[in-house]
DNA sequence: GCCTTCTTGACTATTAAAGTCGACAAACTT
DNA sequence: AAGTTTGTCGACTTTAATAGTCAAGAAGGC
């Protein structure tokens, strides 16, 4: 799997937050239930999105997470640079681990990897929540 | 992790093949040790790969494996995409497994991970065996 | 003071990937 | 034909990462 299923949480979660935006903060009960997430575990990820700087909370009855940022400044690039960039900084490109390569990244491989890279940075940074949001109202979005 | 260990096996034990074509077969163990891959582990791996119709195998004392198409004429591409198919068809874009939405592909994601997906695969098939060769001995790898 | 909601860290469970083992079958050698 | 070498195959074990849970606590509003 390209995408672990707590960064489709982590991205879904603020793309809730963003249907949401200027309406205040919204539970994180209430996000799990409208994007099918267990509601514990988006206890942790929303926490851990705070260090990312997009999402703030508010504790209390009218409590709840929002972002920061408003929805066209946020790309879907900022938010995977976040969570893989916790998970190992000594992750080569194209996340193979260069500990897992004997090669040290000097394979032959490696500028393909890099390319690889660059390729999924370049729609991950082009893609906005907003831009989201707007292909979901326009129903572009089914197969 | 992208790319797992399996598969970055599966890829330089045919890039090794293909530095070795037309010299015969070439043993699991030598393979293994060129490639720094545990030896059983590439027996799977590489009898699996008999699969995907790009190697074949002789047993006994000259036995060993070998490429069935020329390094020119296999692409990344080909491997990835033999290799991803037997794990499950069922996966949907993006290696984002289908069953593990749950809006089915109908979510404002899914146009992303396609766009991913045709990224990816853009730099896969571009890749031949031949050309990784090549630009190893151009030194051009090196970071 | 009480209810609600986020906070925190430690804990457990599940799954996929990684790697191993042993008996067997083909190919060549002498 | 016997023996050695090498691939074949299926089942098995291990490891590591992901996924998910729990419970006690702290902040905010009523």
């Amino acid at each position: 799997m390209l995408i672990t299923k707590k960064n489709q949480y982590a991205l879904r979660a603020i793309f809730e937050l963003a249907k949401y935006n200027g309406k205040g903060p919204k539970k994180i009960s209430e996000i799990a239930k409208a994007q099918a997430i267990p509601e514990k575990f988006l206890e942790v990820i929303l926490n851990q999105l705070k260090g990312s700087g997009l999402v703030d909370s508010k504790r209390g009855f009218y409590g709840g997470y929002y972002l920061i940022r408003p929805p066209e400044k946020i790309t879907v690039g900022d938010i995977m640079r976040f969570l893989e960039g916790d998970v190992d900084l000594t992750d080569c490109v194209a996340l193979v681990p260069e500990t897992n390569c004997p090669f040290k990244g000097d394979c032959a491989f490696f500028p393909m990897w890099n390319r690889i890279k660059d390729a999924i940075f370049n729609v991950y940074d082009e893609t906005t929540i907003q831009g989201l949001l707007d292909s979901e109202k326009a129903d572009v979005n089914c197969r």
